[in-house]
DNA sequence: TTGACAGGCAACCAAATAGTTGCATATTTC
DNA sequence: GAAATATGCAACTATTTGGTTGCCTGTCAA
């Protein structure tokens, strides 16, 4: 499960918005997935297969229909252990402002 | 200040590295973030300028030296903005997992 | 059983990306 | 002022990426 397929499963826009599309109503079909877009189906599903290598979607077959469904857990991961690194420090970092701006204040 | 930006800058892993060694050490200038890595010091520019570009880093010139400054911001918004999205469905998930438990159970 | 529907596979193409090398510029230091 | 240091700029290359098109396979329904 390496973080660095999941970083780059979400730099591109395309796959952030088949995510958004996975948000608003989960367990669709590829073709319900392409609606709208102005990409081909296999433009589409070759972005699927990223986000599935990411372990940000995960699959499964009704009858002829490929279903998709979202998986959080990647993105709550990266969240927890990366991201939650570089916010402590900005936390840090406002607490100390505050504390000068105390100290200089009066 | 776009999030595609952001996004796209988080992407490579020699990127999150520099972040990473910033993380540790704020302010340093480009020789030092050079140091031990494999790649040139025209290939670190190039990621810096990126991270410049994504807003991920501010620069600072002290005579000769260009000092680089870790921006914590652009990070938290996309935690805020973004990944909160998924992160409430997850939790939701979670929540209608209990109540099946609880309804199973007895 | 024969279409029609849903999707997969493979080859190909253009643009973006990550990296290099060589040379130029500005700032210290001796 | 000259050498050394710190960085910038530009051109070039190889690989990756996002996309297309054409055709094949499996499933459902008349």
């Amino acid at each position: 499960m390496s973080m660095d397929a999941v970083f780059k499963a979400l730099a591109d826009a395309s796959r952030r918005q088949l995510l958004d599309r996975l948000h608003d109503r989960n367990g669709q079909a590829l073709g319900e997935l392409c609606e709208g877009l102005k990409m081909s189906r296999q433009a589409v599903t070759k972005h699927l297969a990223i986000l599935e290598g990411a372990n940000l979607v995960a699959t499964q077959w009704r009858g002829r229909e490929k279903l998709h469904f979202i998986n959080p857990v990647p993105i709550n991961d990266i969240a927890e252990r990366w991201i939650g690194k570089f916010e402590r420090g900005r936390l840090a970092a406002l607490s100390a402002l505050k504390k000068n701006l105390e100290r200089e204040k009066p």
